[in-house]
DNA sequence: TTTACATATACCCATATACGTATATTAACA
DNA sequence: TGTTAATATACGTATATGGGTATATGTAAA
């Protein structure tokens, strides 16, 4: 019941369900999160912080690199993220953000590049 | 967006979740309901005004009694509590409430003969 | 029209949450 | 080994949330 209840935690807050959608899509490191999102690192790294605390997501290392994906082993996330990603056009915001998404290389060219 | 947040949030409390999962099955009025979580009746209205507040329940007189039952206009809402009726028995409070709905009437019976 | 009962609300408190800013950490590389 | 870059965390603050107790509201019955 704990992790029910903390599920919806996780989803009631627009951040967290703007990155589960994108890495629902595509494992992702934290500056391309952040560039996709265009919201700041602190902000992203604690969303990122709890969903990895409760265990809706890993992480790993690459290089210089996090890189951060969804843990499969959470029926009730999943398929709540399935049944969003059903519906997407009734959230413009998930829908501009998976747009965004194809482009998020970019983000990480540009790290690299500094 | 905002009514996938709150619809959220309203699933990230047991007590709604209870509550949503027990007028899912039936039509019940809030003796009923305090009666069958064992909770008290402040508890109990505060969160029936939330839920009604957010358009996920709606209520109606009936003599002396108000009924509360489910709104059904919100696809996200009605899919999750499925998805929970479907895995139950992961939720042993749930699974323990729907048992005691079976004796609701009892509840509505006790108010009626005080 | 007074009383009783079902339900709703107000108020107070404790706790949780989200955010921004500043700073710590860690690995890669010069 | 010192520096840079990516990421994580600490701290302070403002706000939201849930619960209990007391009380208000409104309908029903006496």
């Amino acid at each position: 019941m704990e992790k029910l209840l903390n599920t919806f935690k996780v989803l009631s807050d627009e951040t967290r369900i703007r990155l589960l959608i994108l890495l629902y899509h595509k494992r992702l490191c934290v500056c391309e999160l952040c560039g996709v999102l265009g919201e700041s690192q602190p902000k992203v790294s604690k969303h990122l912080a709890k969903l990895r605390d409760m265990g809706f997501v890993k992480d790993e290392r690459k290089e210089q690199f996090i890189f951060y994906y969804l843990n499969m082993n959470n029926s009730v996330l999943i398929t709540t993220l399935q049944n969003i990603i059903c519906n997407i056009d009734e959230f413009p915001i998930l829908a501009k953000d998976l747009k965004k998404l194809e482009t998020a290389e970019e983000f990480i060219k540009e790290c690299k590049a500094k």
